[in-house]
DNA sequence: TATGAATGAGAATTCATTCAT
DNA sequence: CATGAATGAATTCTCATTCAT
């Protein structure tokens, strides 16, 4: 009875380091069978299935988490004045410290019928489209782009790198400010 | 000697509808297993193996055929006075005839030791630096930018487009002239 | 440390229920797929996977247990002050007992890369040659016959009775006899 | 009309290419595929299929024709008038000249259905028997021994030093010496 | 509850045999 | 007749998922 929260404790623990093992070794490899996150994470696979009802909810947990990271960067970005040079730092920045990490475009690229990801998915394309819109408005930043296209284009030349196995971090940000220029007004 | 195969019509035709089967499900998929390619295909399995070696065989055919047919309109590209104009005539007419068809991005992106294939990209790369040297000449295109740049956004942008299952070529031909823009001077 | 596997009761005890359906299924057939195997030992094919990495490990697991059981029986006929009739006998009740059972014929036949394989045919060889020194210094065993052409007739003969599906011991007997005789002074 | 006896001419030749190939590929590996041997014989696979029914039937021509070679040695030794040293000189001039070539102890070896198989195969133990009855009249063979004794003897030897890849005749001979002592009186 | 043993569908590939040309 | 294209069963092996312990 009492020992419940304790249980819990371990519970939450267990799915947090198989989180952490499956985006490594998504980060590392693109894709992994489940026996490998399991023996990363040092739990059993059972664990893994006790956390994550499938190896596709754990993908997406992993994908989730990386837009919600992005998602607060662009929302911090969105604070700032100069919001075209924030809307670049925010490419810049994020292509850097996810060069060689396929999990980050993987996210953005992800499509699936899991409700969180789709929600994920709006609540990155809200702010990002808040950023862009200011920095429409100071004229900067072409008429007409959306979120949706920067998605498209970053997380498109985000996978491409990872494809070639380009893990430098100089290379990925020349990308983003390529897909900036795109959207220049 | 010239005494040489005559039946091979047959033979012919399932090479091709062997090919056009995997190209097919290919530009649907993203991938397939032999057995749907070579139902799609209406022959067995063996027969897909009688016609290419190996299961890569097949995906390189596939995925050469449409960079040779990408390199050929560079090189008419090339030709034209205007290299810019031609340039992004090239990329929005790849574009919207591709629209929804993978084969062409995953061309671009496909790494292989087959050798067939590393001809096909350096032919590519070739006739793609070619016009762009003369579009830089023009003065119109952004010094510094590859062939290979314009590879990574051009195949990047369709991946996701595929993924998405986007197959409207109005859509294709606006992501071509956004790569457009990215390269512009 | 101490707090080793528990559940492994069942998972050594299917181990052994697949290495006796392998040994059982090539004492038979002289070879089986692993579906067989696997059907014979009442367990998935999986399984089979799970206890032996590849049907070559499995495959050389039988055999290996085989000629380490000869082995042994050498290392103890050497003991005898009657190396001759300690050879014979060694050869007569290894026959006897192997009577239409391949495995054995076929782990002294068998060529295989893994080591341990490699491991068992050395340590038989070296047993077998110290037994045979002995009973050429007692003059009743030809010199220059070494553990390798005893291994040729004994393992021939047995592969040769197999194929014939002869399984009586008397005849397996008979026939050892005779390869003692071939090597006698 | 008047054409078939050409055609049938065409018919034999291509029958003896066939078995040609064959016993040349299944002398060198021990088995081969139909395309292999069809390749070899400069025919095509189907031609194999009207020559020889069936794989099994092609097999079974290969080594029915060193049986009956075999069985011919038999027979002109059997005329000599020392009979011990005729038959070592069948088991070693066999063996020298089959180095390396399992078709000959897999003829001797080969359980088969086809009755064609089993009349050389009798043919073969006639010739022996006969011999050897010579020999043990002479008093130099063991009483009691048969041809197929000689036979499991042979072939099982033959059979290990094929598998061992060892093609070197005085090997061969030896072993072929060692067999003789066995039945030695 | 955590474990990892068991499962079995599925993938790539080979090859004996048949049959349209 | 000869050919070789087509077939599909069989083989080895992988991996997501379930379940007894």
């Amino acid at each position: 009875m009492s020992a419940a929260p304790r249980t819990r404790a371990d519970a939450v623990r267990n799915s947090e380091r198989v989180l952490a093992a499956a985006a490594e070794v998504l980060a590392e490899k693109g894709d992994a069978g489940v026996p490998e996150i399991a023996a990363r994470a040092g739990v059993g696979k059972g664990t893994v299935y006790r956390c994550f009802p499938t190896k596709e909810h754990l993908i997406a947990a992993v994908l989730t988490e990386r837009l919600r990271w992005f998602t607060d960067q662009a929302r911090a970005a969105a604070e700032r004045p100069d919001a075209w040079e924030a809307f670049v730092d925010l490419l810049v920045d994020s292509a850097e410290r996810q060069a060689g990490d396929c999990t980050f475009s993987a996210g953005l690229a992800h499509e699936s019928t899991l409700p969180e990801v789709a929600q994920a998915h709006a609540a990155m394309h809200e702010a990002m489209n808040a950023l862009m819109a200011c920095a429409q408005a100071e004229g900067r930043m072409r008429e007409g782009v959306t979120s949706q296209d920067v998605k498209v284009l970053f997380a498109g030349v985000s996978q491409m790198l990872r494809a070639d196995g380009n893990r430098d971090p100089a290379t990925w940000r020349r990308y983003a400010e390529l897909v900036a220029n795109a959207v220049r007004a």
